[in-house]
DNA sequence: AAAAGTACTTGCCCTATGTCAAGAAATCAA
DNA sequence: TTGATTTCTTGACATAGGGCAAGTACTTTT
């Protein structure tokens, strides 16, 4: 469980089998009406493809972020550690997302997030100067830039509405409908975390649905 | 208590009287080490002053929203309406802070959040097309934005992550030390909704405060 | 000044979820 | 294969916070 990208993958996880189909290409990522296929191509020829084998730490509390991946396949989790001790799991990227922690990248502070594969993966990486080159010279790559941060703005907003509108038994549905696969290929406790309770009531809202809501 | 803003405040609340003083010039929410006094001065063309009596709504719910609004005194509550019908406050924005709905403004959708002042209002607003000229004219203004974003995107996760590893109390707390004016200003209701309970905890967690934690 | 409305508190009881501990089942290591 | 580890379930009990209703204080309207 090393920090650094490793290049073989020969073993799939028994829990985390992949299911999807890769993405082809990382120029999926990066949709947006203004971007030429020019720009596409200058944009791909910025990401460095890598293969990394499950359980891999693509940043850690306290680090530096200067880079973020576009996940071709494979799932990544993150997570905060309480003060306690008790990691909380702040969200999954899946395959066809981009995996990320903006805070340390864009305003340079320390990472308070982990970022570990749970299964392998397949990614496409770019680094922080890459990035801003891009940004300053692609007038449209900025503006891709800022709805992707508008996206990701909107779905924190909505987590934390949900943290309160929602219980527990409305948000594990609303992960089971949206995210079926998440559920089959991550461990219970760290769905549990993310959902905000606790893994025994987890458990109990599972077999409650189970026999029938 | 109407939709459009209103240009006489000659009474202020009761309930919210001002006690801090206003931003002097909407220069000072464009802080960035890349904006040249040239580009303020262009930035600052783009806004127009207005006063906001009391109550006067900026966004409601269903509306595209097309302008966002630098508060340079006073105070902004924003909301979502539940589907049983109770509103949920999202967030105050303050003397210094910018209310904006970025999900309608930069993603085109209606909004699902209402922004309501809570007292009389100094504000600088700017229309989108303006912001979207400026974005794409000033490479600087675009990084100044970028990095607003970022810090947007911190908070609301770090607005989810509290959300599950504090109490009420501690967020209560949090919210006591971080801005207690906001706590004098702003009705009991509102704080519960904004701190995920009902004003009925919330009332009780007072008391328990006032006897000695 | 009376009436109506709003803000806040308090009591009673209830539910969702947490804590702790034990045990079964699956997985991993050697 | 065997033992160790992890995953998941379940029970007994505790606690935070919700729902409802009443009551007080303050504010606004008339």
């Amino acid at each position: 469980m090393g920090t650094s990208a490793e290049l073989h993958s020969e073993k799939a996880g028994t829990y985390h089998s992949e299911v999807l189909s890769p993405v082809r290409s990382v120029e999926d990522f990066y949709q947006h009406p203004e971007l030429a296929p020019g720009d596409l191509e200058q944009i791909a020829r910025a990401h460095e493809y890598q293969q990394l084998s499950k359980g891999t730490m693509l940043l850690q509390e306290g680090q530096h972020a200067n880079a973020y991946y576009c996940i071709g396949s494979g799932m990544v989790r993150s997570f905060a550690t309480n003060p306690s001790g008790k990691d909380i799991t702040t969200g999954f990227t899946c395959r066809g997302q981009i995996a990320i922690e903006v805070a340390s990248l864009f305003l340079g502070v320390p990472t308070k997030e982990n970022f570990q594969t749970l299964s392998d993966c397949q990614v496409w990486k770019i680094p922080l100067i890459s990035f801003h080159n891009l940004f300053n010279q692609i007038p449209a790559f900025a503006s891709w830039g800022r709805e992707w941060m508008s996206q990701a703005l909107l779905m924190y907003k909505l987590r934390a509405l949900r943290m309160i509108t929602e219980t527990a038994k409305d948000r594990y549905l609303r992960l089971q409908q949206e995210q079926p696969e998440l559920l089959q290929q991550v461990p219970l406790k760290y769905i549990a975390s993310f959902l905000g309770i606790t893994d025994t009531s987890l458990s109990r809202i599972r077999k409650e649905i189970a026999r029938g809501n």
